[in-house]
DNA sequence: TTGAAAGCGCTAACAC
DNA sequence: GTGTTAGCGCTTTCAA
């Protein structure tokens, strides 16, 4: 292994200058830069991370906390850890996955042992057990902290008290209003939710109840109907929820859908029950563009913004790391796309 | 921050008592350590990561390297990196999250930094430009050696060459040969095979081709005619695919699916051209469990056993750094499991 | 603009 | 069974 020392020695500097060299801290004169440079390639240096850390303390690491429970929106959360990991290489940082196993543990020992400088957690729930540990993390510098004290973080999702805490999530109380207004535009009056798993509505993951929210709100400010029923994932679970959502609620010709494994089951089961989309009933769904785009009718849809969720939760982080003030919370506003899932509801339909 | 140097003062023991406690690589007293166990809790002492790494050139870390290109096989790479996560933890490593991105580089940049000790390659290329840096590593203490001019290291997925190697795969030629013979004893003879994504084989990432293989030579062994024709995900891709296959075979009768995202649109347009699953035709997924399970018909399958091939991964891993010798290649044995969608051939099919 | 040198907190000989 | 101590490779004052 190459150590700075070679480098220097190589070079005919001495060791700060090389350290200086590379952190760019103070000034260097053009020649001595270029020979120092010149000797780093040659010896193919790397400056050894174990020592950077215990010199500096700060170790260039962020970890990420994923959730254990694989069971949920699992490609979007794969895409937000990529998010994650591409844009903290940008900022000189790696990533250090964390899985929720370890729970609170895993956030003492990472802020203990100096592993990490900060860390980004993924599927908050509302009373988070890990958040005590959390709240006012990243106000290093101020008086009577020392170093280690703190563990500077960014929530991904939304927990139910923010307070002391930074966030970064779609806004997913617009998104239900956003779904509403669309179908209450083109005329439908008798809306149907498919919602999440019912576990995750017990887990008290807060996009779940919050975009029930904003859909339950608006759909009363505009005299909609609205029926919400949980559904677990695949074919038969929703075919089980949409009988009984027709039984109930006949006259239903608006469906909006938050859970992705359930649209493509929904959209055969209305075709097999001979109702067209979107002649007969329209469709909206809240998932990744690629589910929409790729179903087998193209979804009019409001995407979740996975890669912008990932690369603005790191932006805060660094923000927060360069002792910047920031946002307490980042709500990402919704776009919906239309294609060709919505259309007017049918002339017959009850007023 | 609390320090090992004040655990020791606070036991009224040595600094190396309190090393030697932790690490238990020489015998203590019992009195001694239980007075260094109670001063560690009472201080909240957490041993400094850098320092450590720093003092032992071990940085307790691997490095997991995971595609760029979140287009393929998502929820099987999050479920394996997920494995790899746990089973590192239970080995007293953190798991460093790589992309693709930085290629080459990023396997220098962690070897010469130690910033991990050995590290993880999935979907590895059957001609992977990153092979060349690692074959060979994982011999660490050889004579001539010194720390750090080596990378342990396991690949999930398997090269063209494994010289040097050590590798950790489903069997997907066994996995291809199991789907005909599953088919074939059915009394099926004519079976299209829906690939994976074009861009899939011209990348040349091995399992596609791998499976291909075991599909063709005991399609050949068997009699059975085989068509194979690469398809993107989603039901548009699907269609044009199906309408092609039968086509060009009418007489077609099973069907191998190896993409995952086309399973649901081709179960969904078989339907709607009254094929009956499994009266008429016989549907065999290679896919997660979940996926076969959750699909409109229960499929018959053979999984990808995410958390297996994680967890093998790892085990290997830790075998190499341990010095144990070990096989070069791990090949895990396919299971077919049988569902709903598959049945004998059709009466009427063409012998 | 550069150099010398004091640690950062821990591990692992070496001594007893 | 325990203590002493010399580094590990780097950053960062302090001095020139």
């Amino acid at each position: 292994m190459v150590t700075l020392a070679e480098v220097a020695q190589h070079a005919g500097v001495s060791a700060s200058t090389v350290s200086y060299v590379l952190s760019g801290k103070r000034s260097i004169s053009t020649t001595t830069r270029l020979r120092v440079e010149e000797s780093i390639k040659e010896l193919g240096y790397h400056p050894n991370a174990g020592a950077r850390a215990l010199a500096s303390s700060r170790s260039n690491i962020i970890a990420l906390m994923v959730p254990l429970r694989t069971d949920m929106y699992v490609p979007v959360m794969m895409e937000i850890a990529i998010a994650v990991a591409t844009t903290a290489r940008t900022h000189g940082y790696d990533v250090l996955l964390l899985t929720g196993e370890e729970g609170p543990d895993a956030v003492r020992r990472v802020t203990g042992s100096g592993l990490a400088d900060a860390m980004i957690l993924m599927d908050v729930e509302l009373d988070d057990e890990r958040l005590p540990l959390l709240r006012g993390g990243g106000t290093l510098g101020r008086a009577g902290s020392r170093p280690g004290d703190d563990q500077p973080s960014v929530l991904i999702g939304l927990p139910a008290d923010t307070t002391g805490l930074t966030c970064v999530d779609l806004d997913f109380r617009a998104t239900g209003a956003l779904c509403v207004e669309h179908l209450a535009l083109l005329g439908h009056r008798d809306i149907a939710v498919i919602g999440e798993a019912p576990a995750v509505y017990e887990r008290h993951t807060g996009f779940a109840e919050r975009t029930l929210d904003g859909l339950r709100s608006r759909a009363r400010e505009l005299g909609i109907r609205l029926l919400h029923r949980p559904c677990e994932g695949g074919y038969a679970a929703m075919a089980a929820t949409l009988a009984r959502v027709l039984d109930e609620r006949p006259g239903t010709t608006g469906f909006v859908v938050q859970n992705e494994s359930a649209v493509e089951p929904l959209l055969a089961l209305l075709r097999q029950q001979g109702r067209a989309v979107p002649e007969d009933v329209s469709v909206v769904a809240i998932c990744p563009e690629q589910v929409a785009v790729q179903a087998s009718v193209r979804l009019t849809s409001v995407a979740i913004p996975a890669q912008e969720m990932g690369r603005s939760a790191v932006e805060q982080l660094m923000a927060k790391l360069d002792g910047r003030d920031l946002d307490d919370v980042v709500l990402i506003a919704p776009e919906l796309t239309v294609r060709a899932s919505t259309g007017p509801a049918p002339a017959g339909a009850p007023a």
